[in-house]
DNA sequence: GTCTATAGAAGGATAGAC
DNA sequence: GTCTATCCTTCTATAGAC
C-alpha cells in the first residue's frame, strides 16, 4: 500500500515530459499536473526551481537507463549478442510506446550543450559512465583497452544517433542497420 | 554590392539558433533581432508564422548540410577516406565553433519528433535524403545494394549520435573513434 | 515593407494563510 | 506540505498607421 512520494512523482513527470517533449517545451506547470501535485511542492522539494529539477532528471533517468542496459547487455552470452540485444531491445521499446521512449536525456542534451552549463555537465556525466561501462564490458570480452574505449564510443553513440533517425522517421531501420555495424565491428576486435 | 535579403536573414538568423539552442528555447523576437529585420517582417514573409518558418529553416538547411557533406565526401579518393574526412571535418568545425556548429537539424529533430507532425516530417524528409546520398555513394563504390543501405544508416545516425556526444562532453573523440569504427565497417563491405 | 503598440496566453517563480 | 492568488516576464501573433 505503499504510495510513491510527491518528490518523486515529480520527478517522474518531469522525466516523461523532459525525453517526450524537451526541456523548453516542458512547462513547471504541467510537471505538477502531471505529477497530480501542487505548484508549491514543486519549490518545496526543488528549491533550485526548474533547473535543479533537470539536472536531478538527467542524472537519476540517466543511471536508470544505464542499470537498464548493462541488465540486457548482461543477460547475453556474449558482447556481440549483447550489442544486439540492446539496440534491438531500444527498437523494441521505441516502437511499442509510438517512437516516444528513447534515450532519456537526449534532447535535453542537445537542447542545453551551449546554454546552460550546469545541465550541460550532467549529461556528460550521463554520458560519460555509458561509455565507462560499455568500456569495462569490451574490455572484459578480452578487447585490448584502446579498441575497446573507440567500440564503447561508438557503442553509445550509434545508439543515440539511430535514436534520432528513428523518432524522426518513425522507424525502426536505423536501430537495427545501426545495431547490425557496430556488433559485426566489435566481433571483429574480439580475440580469435 | 548585393545584399542579402531580408527574407534570407530571418532564415539565416532562425537557422543559427536553432541548430545552436533549439527550436523552442528561441524566440521569434531574438530571430530577428539577430536578422536586424523588423518584427513584422518576420510575419510579412512567413505568414504561418514560427512553425512555418521552422519547416523552411529544416528543409533549406538540411539540403545545405547534405550538399557540404558531399563535397566533402567526393574530394576523397574512395569512400574510406569520405568517411574519415567527414566525421574529421565535422570535429575540425565543432572544435572550432565552441562545440556549437554540429548537425543543423537534429535539435530540432528531437524537439518536434512526437510533438509537431509539420516539423518531424520535414527533419524525416531530410534524413532521408541524407542516408540516400550515402546510399548512391556506396552503392557506387561496389557495395551491394543491402550492405550500402545500412552502411549508409550508419554512417548518417553514427554522425548524429557522435555530435550528441560531442557537444555534450565538450569533445571530438566521439567524432574521431566512431568514425574510425565506421569507415573500418565501410572498408570490410568493398568489394575484394 | 516597415513602424509602434499591444493583445492575449503562457512562462517561471513567490507570498502568505493554513 | 499544501492551499490560493498573484507578480513579472516572455511568448507568439496581430492591428493599424505610414
Amino acid at each position: 500500500m505503499s504510495v510513491v512520494p510527491t518528490r518523486d512523482r515529480i520527478r517522474d513527470s518531469a522525466a516523461d515530459l523532459f525525453r517526450h517533449q524537451g526541456y523548453h517545451a516542458t512547462g513547471v506547470k504541467q510537471i505538477v499536473q502531471g505529477a497530480s501535485a501542487p505548484l508549491a511542492s514543486m519549490y518545496h522539494f526543488f528549491p533550485g526551481g526548474k533547473e535543479a529539477l533537470g539536472e536531478e532528471v538527467v542524472r537519476v533517468g540517466g543511471a536508470g537507463y544505464q542499470e537498464l542496459v548493462e541488465t540486457v547487455w548482461d543477460a547475453e552470452p556474449g558482447v556481440v549478442a549483447s550489442v544486439h540485444a540492446v539496440y534491438d531491445g531500444a527498437a523494441a521499446v521505441l516502437e511499442a510506446t509510438g517512437y516516444e521512449d528513447a534515450c532519456p536525456i537526449a534532447t535535453v542534451a542537445l537542447e542545453v550543450a551551449s546554454t546552460n552549463e550546469t545541465l550541460r555537465v550532467a549529461t556528460a556525466d550521463v554520458f560519460d559512465a555509458w561509455i565507462e561501462s560499455a568500456t569495462t564490458r569490451l574490455t572484459a570480452a578480452g578487447i585490448a583497452a584502446a579498441d575497446a574505449r573507440a567500440l564503447a564510443v561508438a557503442v553509445v553513440g550509434g545508439l543515440e544517433g539511430a535514436f534520432v533517425l528513428a523518432r524522426a522517421t518513425r522507424s525502426t531501420e536505423p536501430l537495427h542497420a545501426t545495431g547490425a555495424v557496430i556488433a559485426s565491428a566489435v566481433a571483429r576486435a574480439l580475440p580469435a
